[in-house]
DNA sequence: CGGCTAGTGCTAGATTTCTAGCATGTGCTG
DNA sequence: CAGCACATGCTAGAAATCTAGCACTAGCCG
């Protein structure tokens, strides 16, 4: 599915998962190397066709949604991620992810990953 | 960077940083609806040229890797996870990989795992 | 009303991506 | 040597992507 994307798709389903929802302007302002107003309305408009995306009417403007929830959409996008970059290991995904050379980690979210592990056990 | 592949670039660079190289015809093989080898040979050179990939000559064929060491791919790949699906939450990543729904992890790895957050502590 | 702003739909055409096929080189083997 | 298998380099053209601009509608305000 999300690998028939064009470049310029990915893009804009990527700013549509980070910020949830988004109209056709909000779109086109987060864009890298900005296109036009018109041409990201296009492509809104095909990414409905092709069932990626849907809009709601609010007072006079679409705003757009992913059509996939956002749950199945982390999953798969996780599950893609450990696939191609850590040869399958969940394990070594979450060793990254905790790698004291990114940022740390504040007290409460390890007491919160600890208490996951925890659970994992039984 | 990875933002400027075209969909088919974006292919070969994940079977690439999949497998960590390959050769034209591995590629070709691993590629989804099936391009023609000539195409694929065609899309490495672009790669190359653009500076993602680099090729060694092995018993007289091309093998191939992308330029960027693997751990720095992974942790940029990990990053644009992050942050477009799990609103810039480190500890939320961590939590959906340690989601019970997704498959169970064997003991050690949730004891490697307990330490990992035990060290992060300090 | 008439003009302005801000939205949408649509389409033609430029640009980029993608592809097949031909030319060429090398080693192997009968 | 001649033919085959298998590699690369390159290019022209098809196909897909990407874009701008025009036509239209609705609300607002002087």
């Amino acid at each position: 599915m999300s690998e028939t994307l064009s470049r310029r798709e990915r893009q804009i389903m990527d700013v549509l998962h980070r910020k949830g929802q988004a109209s056709a302007a909000d779109i086109e302002a987060e864009l890298p190397d900005a296109p036009s107003y018109s041409a990201v309305r296009a492509h809104l408009r095909t990414l409905e066709e092709k069932g990626h995306v849907r809009h709601e009417t609010e007072q006079l403007r679409y705003v757009y949604f992913p059509t996939v929830n956002p749950e199945r959409a982390r999953k798969s996008a996780v599950r893609h991620l450990v696939d191609t970059f850590f040869g399958g290991s969940q394990t070594d995904a979450v060793a990254a992810l905790l790698d004291p050379k990114s940022a740390k980690l504040p007290k409460a979210d390890l007491d919160r990953l600890a208490r996951l592990i925890e659970e994992a056990r039984r």
